[in-house]
DNA sequence: TTGTTAATGGAAGTCATTTTCAATAAGGAG
DNA sequence: CTCCTTATTGAAAATGACTTCCATTAACAA
């Protein structure tokens, strides 16, 4: 039975690492779920599915599926790290909307003409002040919907 | 005689604070400081013109500041704040290139034309996402000359 | 000078995350 | 399939940046 197994488990063995069920169920728990999950978040689904899993395995998970590049960390700016599950192994450039209330995060699309000004910008900041930019990163803080 | 008694001190008093000497010591600590200090170096400078300062008051002291408006607090997203004094109450806009190896922050003008995408950017979104956004933040992390 | 009350600093507490370590379980070798 | 090495696990303790508590001290208005 081809495309048994999803692709992520292929990915995780093929970085090196071992197959095991708790790493199963945490990242079944990020692929089924659609927001920016905090590590918090991740351990209470996860102990719904699987109650013997613990809070540093799920820490010590999700740097491996980082390190896999099977998720994405973001630092939402409140002291606690959110992390998405990939879509797709090469993300869409895209900003993000930080409610300062409740933390959500919702991602947003970068419309062309500023995503290349940032560009522009960052090619200028390398030169002047011969400093390698790795990754710009915007992000619009404010009130949600239901928060504001 | 005019003049005496740095601008700040009138503004801590005006809005409502006492002028203490941990307090001046420390305001006087991030006047002639140029760059963007984390609390802990605040205290550690603090220390050697006044030893008997505490890292809580350094703590309390530095959120006066703020709301006062003679001190911004800048997340660098390495779960320390920096704290830098502000030469004119309104600050220009402006970006911050941050260091991801020793954790300087630069800050960058900000080009008109960004700028001005920025704040398109953001009007859409508080249309399209019905959020209400209260600041962008753009940062570039990276490498500075002495860390690449 | 004095009295009220804000401010101080040391100790203890939070809270997200990391480290330690003995027990467990993948998964390659045979 | 069974054994064995060694990565992985989870509970408990540690970390690090802050914050809170509380008894003492010191601004400053009267």
């Amino acid at each position: 039975m081809r495309g048994h197994g999803r692709w992520f488990h292929g990915r995780i063995r093929g970085c090196g690492y071992r197959l095991t069920l708790p790493r199963m169920k945490i990242v079944e728990v990020l692929n089924s779920s659609n927001g920016h999950l905090s590590a918090e978040d991740v351990f209470m689904k996860v102990h719904r599915i699987y109650p013997a899993v613990g809070l540093t395995t799920v820490y010590r998970t999700l740097e491996m599926l980082i390190a896999s590049g099977i998720v994405v960390k973001i630092d939402a700016g409140d002291g606690k790290a959110r992390y998405k599950f990939k879509k797709t192994l090469e993300e869409e450039p895209h900003f993000h909307l930080i409610c300062k209330k409740c933390g959500n995060i919702i991602d947003v699309k970068a419309d062309k003409e500023l995503e290349k000004n940032i560009h522009r910008a960052k090619e200028e900041y390398i030169k002047r002040y011969r400093f390698k930019v790795d990754n710009p990163q915007l992000r619009f803080y404010g009130y949600c919907e239901s928060c504001k």
